[in-house]
DNA sequence: TATTAATTGTTAATATATTAACTAATACAA
DNA sequence: TTGTATTAGTTAATATATTAACAATTAATA
């Protein structure tokens, strides 16, 4: 019997972890005028000043179809701007307009500040071994 | 400095744990004509014959607005059925079909198997840690 | 070099999530 | 008992996810 309540099962943890502390960020995006998907993007773009759709799609894991939307919608609120490249015409980048560079320092003091007092109550080896929990289960295809 | 690594920080190794895993889960749902959400119905169902909308909504972490059409279309797939409360005629429970519950001898064997493979490099205490670790972060406001 | 294969994005169709507003039924208090 | 608040579901509008198919470009190969 592998698994035995439907609730205690792996999925359903991971979906009931990210319905309690997302609501608590998402909050602060609204603020601000931005989905979470968005926020995911000038995330990485604040820390690649540039970046193609491919590779974003990866670090923001927002599937390509709804990125095409997604970014499209924050350039329309003049954030980010799209730039075909000269040496491969397939692939586009993506870089911060100044309006969304700004951004990250309005937003980010905010996520911190929520994101401490998640992780406040846990014991520094309690993070360590969830966090290494969680990238052993997103590594599973990977090693070996 | 709360977060360092946008890759690394809580809510995306949640996501990514779970851009691992769902896929090999939904690959079963799909064959079986069954979406994820569809799919956490029955599971609730096949342990609950009866059950509130407003529950099963608790249960399966489908926001009430987005239960509406599933349960919508698992009734068009005759899997279910609605069923209005005759003490409190505001509330509907669901019930799985006959169709409906004949689905689990064939769904959860499948199912079982990946969980297996999923858990299976695990050490009994490794698994244990993350499935506290998940459980603390679901109770952060429930607690003290 | 002409073909074929692979890569990068996009579009389309359907399902679900998010947020707010809304209806119907019940509980509750003046 | 009337008016009000609460609860259970629903509807609506917009954004995103999933899957498949497709266009444009580049790479690979005969």
């Amino acid at each position: 019997m592998a698994i035995q309540d439907f609730s205690q099962s792996l999925p359903m943890m991971l979906y009931r972890a990210l319905d309690e502390i997302m609501p608590k960020f998402r909050c602060i995006f609204n603020e601000f005028a931005l989905t979470e998907q968005q926020w995911r993007i000038l995330r990485v773009l604040w820390e690649h000043d540039k970046i193609t759709l491919g590779r974003l799609s990866d670090l923001t894991l927002i599937p390509s179809p709804s990125l095409v939307g997604v970014v499209d919608r924050l350039i329309k609120a003049n954030l980010i701007r799209r730039e075909r490249s000269d040496a491969d015409r397939r692939m586009i980048f993506v870089v911060a307009t100044e309006e969304g560079r700004n951004l990250e320092a309005k937003v980010m003091p905010r996520v911190n500040e929520i994101y401490k007092e998640i992780k406040e109550p846990f014991s520094m080896q309690q993070w360590g071994q969830l966090i290494d929990g969680l990238d052993q289960i997103s590594h599973l295809n990977k090693k070996r």
